[in-house]
DNA sequence: CTGTATCCATTTCGATACTG
DNA sequence: CAGTATCGAAATGGATACAG
């Protein structure tokens, strides 16, 4: 609320919604940020497995924006092989909360019908 | 909570909370629902003005499919000129409070700095 | 194991012109 | 006013091969 104060000037690129949308961007975002959430720490690999849909591609580009954005943190320990952990920051960890949400408001509304449309109010 | 009990099997599809990300993927979907909710009842070219950089097609394209799942509803007096009015249904409005919560993160996290990530935890 | 590089397919978005 | 149609641009995502 009051969050959109400055909507008829269409300032959304400076509301801190669209900040957030920024960072939550993409395909796959939120959901590594759950299965970071889920399971805490994680390998690079692992997290493949988990989102088993998800490329190699998008999850190196997405993990390394989540971390240039201070959401995600990663650990890499230097021997052969190669290990690397990621796991939440803090401020990751903050946004659980409101993923948390999508998930509940999921749960308890996939059934009102999505043909409710016309059920006028 | 517990709502990704099942992560560990990949069935994100079947979760409430992908099918919430369904409902308002799309670039501008979340900032029309809040456009709807703080103004409440629009006509198409004034969210068009509200919404400075949307385009007519992403627009209308949005609306019709926030209206298929239930979301806004649309309400068509038919008359000349044409007068259509758009608002959130009850399902729509009960998603407010997320998008609420996305706001008052961005605004409390803008500047936490970005570059926080180093800070390992 | 942890990625990157490359190339390609798909999706999404936008600008403009046009219709009822 | 409230859109649609068309075309094209751009962002996004995927498959595969390869590197350290």
């Amino acid at each position: 609320m009051g969050c959109f104060q400055s909507i008829e000037e269409a300032k959304f690129a400076e509301t801190g919604f669209s900040y957030t949308l920024s960072l939550i961007n993409g395909k796959y975002k939120m959901t590594i940020l759950y299965c970071l959430f889920e399971f805490e720490v994680v390998r690079f690999n692992e997290l493949k497995r988990y989102i088993s849909t998800i490329s190699y591609k998008t999850l190196s580009s997405s993990l390394k924006e989540l971390e240039a954005d201070g959401l995600v943190v990663r650990t890499e320990y230097p021997q052969i092989p190669p290990k690397v952990e990621y796991r939440l920051s803090e401020r990751g960890t903050s946004l659980i909360p409101i993923l948390d949400a999508l998930c509940e408001w999921g749960d308890r509304h996939r059934d009102d019908g999505p043909t409710c449309a016309a059920s006028n109010k």
